[in-house]
DNA sequence: AGCAGTCTGTACGTTAGCACACACACTTAA
DNA sequence: TTAAGTGTGTGTGCTAACGTACAGACTGCT
């Protein structure tokens, strides 16, 4: 493997260890993580909470007809089971991986601990919570005004953000299913943007060409969400004070 | 004044008051919220937390074209200003009264030092605000995959429960910036709901006349949403353990 | 009583997104 | 080299919701 796991790969999990939460260190497992996983499903019990380095990971709140969407994402710039230390032990959304890569991940139980003992630790967590809060909220809004294509451009955002490359692998199929919409719509979408020159893409392999172009298409979403995560996690690096 | 004001009309200051929160009684201001009042803007300060008694409060998120949507409601059984403890400060949402009442309120400060101090108080407010989390999620779904009809169910359902009555004051134009949709949308979909002797509304004044179809006719996030808050937060007297 | 303001009903054409159906790739394995 | 599987492009209605416009109904004020 060209790139070594480190534990700073995940900014969050970078901020966490410098302080006291580093003697769990041992503690850290690095795992893979295959395309399509369910890392949580609804309702169930949390066995570890997750810091990804190279993957990403989609929270989805599914219905009883099937129908789905996507609320939130995860990569490493966060941690995944945040219900955890909320007190609620389980979740009522699905986890699964959107994008393959790999995570650290630590026993639930380690992390409750710390997270009781209060201070920057907690703190850290409670402000990566809160950005996460903005992140659904406007997922709500977005699934409410705006159209097909100006939110597949803030998921592909959203997406490319957490990620080093400007390549992703994902059907459109699987892109319907996060956005909550056909899959019909998502090729025209895409396809439209390809016209354009801002994307790239054949069977499952999306490449963004033109980065400024795909945020002037996306709506305001993106920018109000990653605005926010500055804001509350600024830099993440030494930060945990 | 029929009904005295009394802490313990707010489910969730009766359960926080019976520890050492108790000590901030003195504290507490009991004030009125007329309707339409804003209690918080995006990004502005907040100054005091608030407990209502009798009074609903929407949390708006407003995009850059003037369109909303509403993402959760506060009412007796919650608190208004989350962000305070969750350590951003401030919110990007919008709150306003949907419905007039009272409601406590305290200084900002003294709720962040008895949050600081972890234990019981800590751990009710994150609980509470994991239900809020879920409650953001189920209608970021709600507004993906749900008609207008099942959402004004949905809606009029979250409404009454924060009430002891089963009437409400707000205009069909108020409901539909709630819900993010036309105006039109709501009448059409209010007379449906009265033609069935479901509802019966008249200038601003609606009233449930028959909760159990309304529970029919409205999409299943409301139970969800409902059965998340009954499962962390379990009747709220005396379980701030 | 008269008038202004607010709230609600209805009616148009338009559009985004849906459901379904099917053809055409391109990939992989028998 | 078939054949099966998967991913993508298109087409044809259909429906919910939209934007706009306006008319009626009720309320409260002067």
């Amino acid at each position: 493997m060209a790139t070594a796991a480190n534990p700073k790969q995940n900014h969050l999990l970078d901020a966490l260890l410098i302080g006291e939460f580093s003697r769990l260190l041992p503690s850290l497992e690095y795992v893979a993580l295959p395309l399509g996983k369910v890392m949580y499903e609804s309702g169930g019990l949390l066995e570890h909470v997750y810091f990804p380095t190279t993957s990403i990971i989609s929270l989805l709140y599914v219905m009883e007809n099937g129908a789905s969407a996507e609320i939130a994402v995860v990569g490493n710039e966060g941690i995944l089971g945040i219900s955890l230390f909320m007190g609620g032990e389980t979740t009522s959304s699905r986890a699964i991986v959107q994008s393959a890569g790999h995570a650290y991940r630590i026993k639930a139980q380690l992390l409750k601990d710390e997270f009781s003992r209060g201070g920057p630790v907690q703190r850290l967590l409670l402000r990566y919570t809160q950005a996460l809060i903005t992140q659904m909220a406007q997922t709500a809004v977005c699934n409410r005004h705006h159209t097909v294509e100006q939110q597949l451009c803030r998921w592909l955002l959203l997406s490319i953000d957490r990620l080093v490359s400007d390549e992703l692998t994902m059907t459109q199929e699987l892109i319907a299913n996060m956005l909550g919409v056909r899959r019909e719509g998502v090729t025209e979408a895409a396809g439209r943007l390809q016209k354009d020159g801002i994307i790239n893409y054949s069977r499952g392999r999306i490449t963004v060409l033109n980065r400024p172009k795909l945020e002037k298409r996306s709506c305001e979403c993106y920018k109000v969400v990653k605005a926010e995560f500055d804001r509350l996690l600024p830099a993440l690096h030494g930060i945990a004070t």
